[in-house]
DNA sequence: GACATACATTTGTATATACAAATATTGTTT
DNA sequence: AAACAATATTTGTATATACAAATGTATGTC
């Protein structure tokens, strides 16, 4: 990736900002690959993590806001996003009887299986994303993301 | 920044998810930061690089598909995104005399002004964002995201 | 010069997201 | 128990973005 090229500037940046340009230029990439990914299923990638999340919680009900809390982009509404998913049968949405202010969301079978597709066509696209990393430049990335 | 705690999971997550998940982690951060430094002249990231590119043509006009070309993130609607500077009074768009399908958009005066106060709230928050980074490491994060 | 094609921008529409206010329920105080 | 505050979610509204179709203009070919 040419930062230069991409941005179809000459100037030389100061190296602060080129940084900052780099990531967004960078994740601009990982999403729209992401995004491809997903795209035959019909979810977003936000839809997509939610899944996980529900997954991840093995049969325990969530609500909506551990569901918030877990979500890699946090979202002012996830009501209309389990909305989605609730339309597609991939999550089922009962008032919680001890405490009938929350909800309480659970994944569906029809949403694990799909799921289970999901997963085989975002773990190819991750690949592909980090090809050309070893396991130590991995390591140093990460070192390095935590300096933000 | 520690990605196990934001998304509050105690898994162990292969390097490769993980090092997905922390770039959009440390790239909402970002995104929160300067549209916060924005927020104080009502307008949006988009807008201030369309106002940035601006400036840089130094009085020579700038069409659309140019405007586009050089943004950091792509719109798909860049129409729209100057429609919201025209009604602020920062840039002026004529229909070019030479080629009657191009448009010329030029900043203002007021734009100019506009967007030299932009820059030192900017510059602030850039710097507050790598503060705990050194030179060195700026480059090997620059050279490590050109793998993506 | 009529016709098809390419180009640059605009417009329409659907969806996504941010933010604030509204609603419903529970817990606490007096 | 009435009043108030706190919690969890939903709804309303404004704005942002993606994508496709429509519009207007220019260019090349017969």
């Amino acid at each position: 990736m040419n930062v230069e090229e991409i941005i179809k500037t000459s100037k030389k940046m100061p190296l602060e900002s080129r940084t900052l340009i780099h990531m967004t230029l960078v994740n601009n990439k990982l999403n729209e690959l992401t995004n491809n990914a997903l795209k035959p299923f019909d979810v977003s990638l936000q839809q997509f993590n939610v899944l996980r999340i529900l997954r991840g919680q093995h049969g325990k009900p969530a609500n909506l806001s551990t569901l918030n809390d877990r979500m890699v982009t946090k979202m002012s509404n996830t009501t209309r996003l389990v909305d989605k998913l609730l339309a597609k049968d991939y999550v089922v949405r009962n008032v919680c009887p001890s405490n009938r202010r929350k909800v309480e969301i659970l994944i569906t079978e029809k949403g694990s299986n799909a799921l289970s597709e999901m997963d085989k066509a975002l773990a190819e696209a991750e690949n592909d994303i980090v090809k050309n990393f070893n396991k130590e430049e991995l390591e140093q990335l990460n070192t390095l993301l935590d300096k933000f």
